[in-house]
DNA sequence: CTGTAATCCTGCGAGC
DNA sequence: TGCTCGCAGGATTACA
């Protein structure tokens, strides 16, 4: 489920769970391997760690451990990553933290593209993630973000999925910020004015907020939280109806996604300046 | 540098 | 009801 807003749910939940302060009593590992590649920390390391702090960086969760170890967490496509106090094993668990006081911090992960990594120390850890990283879609430079989308001729679908140029936005929230600043999804990065790339990097904001706000998107059921589902403009609304203008919303593949949008709206080519009267 | 496709997995809905 | 097919929130790699 998880793009930037849904993971800002999860990590926000753990935080409600109070999952920090509380410590491992132990460590249980499934057999089943992760998204590769998978390092395997789970030893006595993790075994009396303290949780001093959870946060998120794009759409990776990093638990900070008190003795400086950072427990680095991707959802993949259908990653859980819960605080119960349920006793019950469910299916697709792939770790378990027994929790000092009771409850257990579990990962679940049915198609197993997510993946959970412990680095030695905060500055290992953040450089790992700086690594793939642009910068947090909520302080984008300007100045950077019109060079960035500027300076490459894909599509800009292909620029809002790359995390390198900002981090978190997926597949669903590229659509909506691309419908919300009416540029359509093929349209090449250099091709934007600098008022359209100003206006999607304020489109995106606006709608990773919106989303957070609501407590991002649930399409699995079970998931905690998430109303925003039912505010998608065009994401899986292929054939319905424009809420802007009505005309129907179109599905194409682009960056290897399904890509939806306005045709209305938002126009394959820059619409022609209106001819102003040629003065002489 | 581009862009595209395949890959890793399971689950679910559509269509027959 | 049961089967097959295609597609799904992501990231990475290989290849043209």
């Amino acid at each position: 489920m998880p793009e930037l807003p849904e993971v800002e749910t999860v990590v926000r939940a753990l935080v409600k769970q109070e999952l920090v302060g509380c410590s491992v009593k132990r460590v249980w590992v499934g057999s089943k391997q992760l998204r590769r590649p998978w390092r395997k920390p789970w030893s006595a390391s993790l075994t009396n760690a303290k949780v001093a702090a959870v946060r998120r960086r794009g759409k990776w969760i990093v638990v900070e451990l008190a003795d400086g170890g950072r427990l680095v967490v991707h959802l993949g496509m259908s990653g859980q990553f819960t605080v119960t106090a349920d006793r019950e094993e469910p299916d697709h668990l792939h770790i378990r933290f027994d929790l000092d006081n009771g409850r257990q911090l579990r990962f679940r992960d049915p198609r197993r593209f997510g993946s959970v990594e412990l680095f030695p120390d905060d500055d290992t850890a953040r450089k790992y993630l700086d690594g793939k990283l642009g910068p947090e879609p909520f302080d984008v430079d300007p100045v950077y973000f019109r060079a960035a989308v500027g300076k490459t001729s894909r599509p800009l679908k292909a620029i809002l999925l790359d995390q390198r140029v900002v981090a978190g936005v997926g597949n669903i929230y590229a659509d909506e910020s691309s419908f919300r600043a009416r540029l359509h999804p093929q349209r090449e990065g250099a091709s934007l004015t600098l008022g359209e790339v100003d206006r999607l990097r304020e489109a995106i904001k606006k709608v990773l907020n919106e989303a957070i706000a609501y407590g991002g998107s649930s399409i699995d059921e079970g998931f905690i939280g998430g109303r925003f589902q039912d505010e998608f403009r065009v994401y899986g609304r292929t054939g319905k109806p424009c809420p802007a203008c009505a005309a129907a919303i179109e599905v194409v593949r682009v960056a290897g996604r399904s890509s939806h949008y306005c045709p209305r709206c938002q126009p394959a080519r820059r619409r022609a300046k209106p001819q102003a009267a040629k003065k002489h």
